[in-house]
DNA sequence: TCATTTTTGTACCATTCCGCATAAATTAGG
DNA sequence: CCTAATTTATGCGGAATGGTACAAAAATGA
């Protein structure tokens, strides 16, 4: 079979060029490909020859790329994190009520999570990283600190709203904002499950009536 | 090496003998090893040598008694629903209200999740069956069917306890039943990445204020 | 004692797995 | 042109994988 030439991009604009055979992948990208096929299937259940396909790349490049198949997979779930991250901070720009911010914060996963169409993925660090985590204490890692990091930030927010009275005074944040994630976490693992978007929407508003105070909600 | 010949257990009592060979394994103490073993590693993470280990069966009899891989992991995950189900309605017997029924559940499902020790397991299902479920559309299934009979089961009893007054009169019980499933996801995912017991039945406790109304637990 | 039935144990099969060794290809520098 | 640097491509190698064939073992029934 004929390789196609790929259109070698950029060459990095002004910088002392690089010296030998440009590459024909994009990381990021690559790295992208690399997660759709973890989402999939798993950390496990993906091999060395599905991420070889999906990515474009042979083995040895990805294996010089990334390192071995486990490094390369955590550094999709980093990289999914990064991008996850960014997207919610977005979401406060305008610094909106945290009424506003938690209906964009789930509508934004389930962006996510349901892959743009009626192909369930789910949560990807969710749906894959549990089923690793008692075995490699690095991915375990990941996996709390990616939780409290999502309590901690969202503990953060409901504090703030607190003193703004959009929450009720005696409220402990801490607490509500693990309900938060809670409902995070049902939501990526029921859309994993082909839940459809109109009845996680539905659960998203009512954990927000539950955290915000339902009077507030009817005027 | 040389295999210990296991004393075989009781006979049948009475009931017509079986013609060939005993088997020397109890099905479904050997469900429950083959679900250990999954537990720590997920489907795809698990060898079948693992599993002849894990069960003290060699291959051939573990596909006998189970069929293939998969067939083996439907098993022990309905086993386990089936387990989990019989405990559960085992706390209703004395027909308690909802508040002391939640925080009898989630402190059984804490009590399995991390499997009596510093241990960390998670839940069995969500820990594991996510990472299947895109590829394998009757671990899928199943794990919908688990959660939306969860949400049932919650629901009736929520809305009973609404009719005893134990919750808000407005309240919409379907959709506080999927908050204490949610409840108990986030559970599942946070005990499997080594979440201490008093923390979650912290997060516990603060769920079901929120359900069944702060108020009403401040005597 | 011998045939029948069922389970066990050994060993094997073809396939897939991950990782790497090695050579060809493609660039820049001199 | 030639050398150095870097990536790509082919393909190997040993281990592990899921599944099975086959004979020995252990029970019942006649």
């Amino acid at each position: 079979m004929v390789q196609k030439r790929a259109k070698v991009e950029k060459p990095a604009a002004g910088q002392p060029l690089r010296r030998g055979r440009p590459r024909q992948y994009d990381p990021d990208q690559a790295l992208a490909k690399a997660a759709a096929a973890f989402w999939k299937g798993g950390y496990a259940g993906t091999s060395l020859d599905e991420l070889s396909a999906a990515t474009g790349m042979n083995r040895p490049s990805l294996y010089a790329a990334f390192g071995e198949k486990r490094d390369l997979y955590l550094k999709t779930l980093e990289r999914y994190q990064r991008k996850s991250r960014a997207k919610t901070l977005e979401l406060l720009a305008d610094d909106p009520p945290l009424r506003v911010f938690l209906t964009r914060f789930y509508d934004g996963a389930l962006e996510i999570y349901r892959a743009g169409g009626d192909d369930a993925r789910g949560c990807y660090s969710i749906s894959t990283a549990p089923a690793q985590a008692t075995v490699d204490t690095a991915v375990r890692a990941f996996l709390q600190d990616s939780i409290t990091g999502t309590d901690s930030f969202l503990a953060d927010l409901i504090g703030k709203a607190r003193e703004r009275g959009e929450v009720a005074a005696g409220a402990d944040s801490a607490a509500l904002a693990q309900i938060a994630t809670a409902t995070l976490h049902t939501i990526a693992v029921r859309s994993r499950v082909g839940a459809s978007r109109k009845e996680l929407k539905a659960l998203a508003a009512a954990a927000i009536d539950l955290i915000c105070g339902a009077a507030s909600s009817r005027r």
